[in-house]
DNA sequence: CGTTACGGCTGTATAGCCGTAACGGTGCAATACT
């Protein structure tokens, strides 16, 4: 059967868009890929359509639950039911019943995490698992050496279920991610590369300095007034995007909510869906929101404080224009932003002393079954930072009574490495803010495509009229009031 | 590094000031398999 068959028949897609087609093919021909394609590429397909090809489920790794039920959701909606997401979401009960009959699927969605676990993974090894993807691929440079530390171990896993073929997705990726993502996932040297370009042109891209933080305030509250919907403000705290939220809403702005990480489950979901469904007109948010929010019309991006590498600030900007319309990404500069970031990513891991501590304590109990809790409590750690040094730890297994000042030498040693490629990274996103130079050559030189713009409304550098991104014709839709309640109970139990 | 929270001091005001310490962002999973 041909591909464009296939596609009509299950995705009701007439053509492929543009690289899907000779990624599928290298993938059904057996061949590693990574792709990075622009977001709302399609990168789904190019590992949906191979389910009807390929011999034995298609695992799929995702970084967040609510991708995969999203994920999960879509693939219903379209008429397939050969899918299941395996997660900690999955009742114990019914996740062992469901372990013994996995070949029964098409798609298979599991965490980084879950598959760690034995009983998952040999579960899984009896699969006869088709294909291996990565979805979001990034995330193994960007988390796996130190956040999610088990996304370091998904090419150890592939090797375990027979090295079946891989296919890595992304839309962010520089040259030197995408080795790491290659080397980490065990690539065979035939493997193929799919990569499109990293330019949005209809993003212009400005940044505005001033002195001090109240003078940030006062412009957000300015350009929130005056630009066109929806937007949104990426802040580096918590704090921040409430107190953003408060402000505006006393200077009259109205549908506006803040989103992060500290918030329950249920209030991210509805913030989410409330912004989808156009009842918010800005979302004040952390880097917690974004990745899998499929919202077209996003015409603004505003950066109350700027990421700590350029990778994090293109995934940020790139929500917005999805739909090609002219948006605006604008940071706001103060002096003393420059600090924060690497604070920021210095808190991840433990100080020499912390980690004399834990390797001290950790060689004096004898037995595995120490809790998280006790080691963090103990000795005075995140649970981030013990992730870390346990992930290096590893290779010293306790019954070998290792020398602790090789422990620690070691573990430090890991630490060290990852700071100086942090605070590379977070240099290159400072160089690039205080260059005088088109702000979009400095992204794509950053990502190895060295091209020459000229699209209007470029970047502040290049020059841009604002008043083509203002405007107050935004509309609330009139039509009848969502369900909510009904909306996230669909969401929530959308796998009965 | 900057901001914020908090304890202790001051010295009579029942609050204010100051210095120090802590914090600052991303997410999975969590019981016990045959």
């Amino acid at each position: 059967m041909k591909l464009e068959d296939l596609l009509l028949q299950h995705f009701n897609h007439q053509s492929f868009r543009p690289l899907q087609k000779e990624i599928i093919e290298d993938v059904v021909l057996g061949h590693d890929v990574v792709a990075m394609l622009a977001t709302g590429g399609g990168k789904s397909l190019c590992y949906q359509l191979p389910g009807y090809l390929l011999d034995g489920p298609i695992l799929i790794v995702s970084p967040l639950l609510s991708l995969m039920e999203d994920q999960v959701q879509q693939i219903r909606l379209r008429g397939e039911k050969s899918v299941l997401a395996l997660n900690s979401t999955l009742p114990f009960k019914k996740r062992h019943l469901l372990l013994h009959q996995l070949n029964k699927y098409r798609y298979l969605y599991a965490s980084p995490e879950i598959l760690q676990i034995d009983y998952v993974l040999n579960a899984l090894k009896h699969a006869n698992i088709s294909l291996f993807v990565v979805d979001e691929a990034h995330c193994i440079s960007q988390w796996g050496h130190d956040f999610r530390t088990d996304y370091s171990k998904l090419g150890e896993i592939r090797k375990q279920l027979g090295t079946p073929p891989c296919l890595a997705l992304t839309a962010t990726a520089t040259a030197e991610v995408l080795t790491d993502i290659k080397t980490s996932l065990h690539f065979s040297t035939s493997s193929k590369e799919y990569i499109s370009s990293i330019d949005r042109p209809n993003i212009a891209i400005s940044i505005e300095k001033v002195e001090f933080i109240d003078e940030k305030v006062d412009r957000v509250l300015q350009l929130a007034s005056t630009l066109k919907g929806p937007g949104l403000i990426y802040c580096s705290s918590r704090k921040w995007t409430e107190k953003l939220v408060h402000i505006l809403q006393k200077k009259g702005v109205q549908d506006v909510a803040f989103y992060h990480g500290g918030m329950e489950q249920e209030q991210r979901i509805l913030i989410q869906q409330q912004f989808l469904y156009e009842q918010l007109k800005i979302v004040c948010c952390t880097n917690a929101f974004g990745m899998g929010v499929d919202k077209s019309n996003i015409r603004f991006v505003i950066h109350f404080h700027f990421p700590s590498q350029i990778e994090s600030y293109v995934q940020e900007i790139g929500r917005a224009g999805r739909d090609g319309e002219p948006s605006i990404a604008i940071t706001l500069l103060a002096s003393n932003d420059y600090n924060m970031p690497r604070a920021l990513f210095e808190s991840e891991f433990p100080t020499y002393q912390q980690l004399c501590d834990v390797v001290r304590f950790w060689s004096s109990v004898n037995t595995k079954k120490v809790s998280v809790e006790d080691i963090t409590s103990q000795c005075g750690l995140t649970e981030v930072q013990w992730r870390f040094a346990q992930f290096h730890l590893q290779q010293f297994p306790l019954e070998m009574n290792s020398d602790q000042e090789e422990m620690i030498a070691a573990v430090w040693n890991e630490i060290e490495k990852r700071l100086v490629v942090k605070q590379k990274k977070l240099a290159a996103m400072t160089d690039w803010i205080n260059t005088k130079q088109c702000r979009r050559i400095g992204i794509s030189n950053y990502f190895n495509e060295n091209r020459t713009f000229k699209h209007s409304n470029c970047c502040d550098y290049c020059g841009l009229n604002y008043r083509l991104f203002e405007g107050n014709n935004y509309m609330l839709q009139s039509s009848a009031p969502i369900q909510w309640e009904k909306q996230l109970k669909a969401i929530f139990h959308q796998g009965e």
